[in-house]
DNA sequence: AAACGTTATATGTGGTTACAAATAACGATA
DNA sequence: TATCGTTATTTGTAACCACATATAACGTTT
């Protein structure tokens, strides 16, 4: 037994920014495009282009800067507001683990789940 | 833009327990029936009933004590177990609500949704 | 035996989501 | 103009939920 959540950021109750944009933008940050960033984590293109068009759209800014063509076929870099979003989540997500952490051993302690299973 | 985030408890992959049926044993607990636990919360009594047999089928013990029958039709009390693992799960949410609001606080401020919405 | 409100159970359905596949459009370079 | 790997877009499908409906079973009280 063993404690696990979810965290994101919604606007009137809808999603807006969760694990998959911030890991996402992450890998663009980190390789110059968006189908490498998908192929990264075994996600199809035009999945994680829809994620982060939606978004996009949601938001009301442009996270990602595209480029299409080239002699290098193209490729994205994240917009200021873009890494801003994503650096911020990633930080603000670094340290609920750690506090959740010690939330759970604090309350789902070994005496506690000995009591269930006895 | 706001801070949202679920809490459960898995085991295996498989999730275990979680706000809903928290709410569902309070409920119980004050109110001595799961029927009226779940005509309070707006939730047929079929799917509340489900989502508990399920759960103690996973756990592997009991949380209602169930009767039927009876002049009064019958009615559901919490095992101690059932009780333990909704007192827990409620107090940790409690300290977790708390904790998450702060970290809300601290990194989703009032000047970053002002540069991401300039 | 009849009534009552509960627990027990099976079945169906609409909506959402995750995901894949396939194709078009693009534009710098050679 | 041909090539290349990228971005852009459409379409379809399988799986999973949440949720409702309907009915049976139960046992104490009257």
């Amino acid at each position: 037994m063993k404690l696990n959540y979810k965290l994101w950021l919604e606007e009137e109750n809808e999603k807006l920014f969760g694990d998959g944009p911030a890991d996402i933008l992450y890998l663009v940050d980190k390789l110059g495009s968006l189908s490498k960033a998908a192929a990264e984590i075994n996600m199809s293109y035009s999945q994680a282009w829809q994620l982060i068009d939606k978004l996009e759209k949601k938001l009301g800014f442009k996270l990602l800067e595209k480029q299409v063509g080239g002699s290098d076929g193209g490729g994205s870099t994240l917009t200021t507001k873009g890494r801003l979003l994503m650096v911020t989540f990633l930080k603000f997500r670094k340290e609920a683990v750690s506090e959740m952490s010690k939330l759970e051993k604090k309350y789902f302690t070994d005496d506690l789940i000995n009591k269930l299973n006895s």
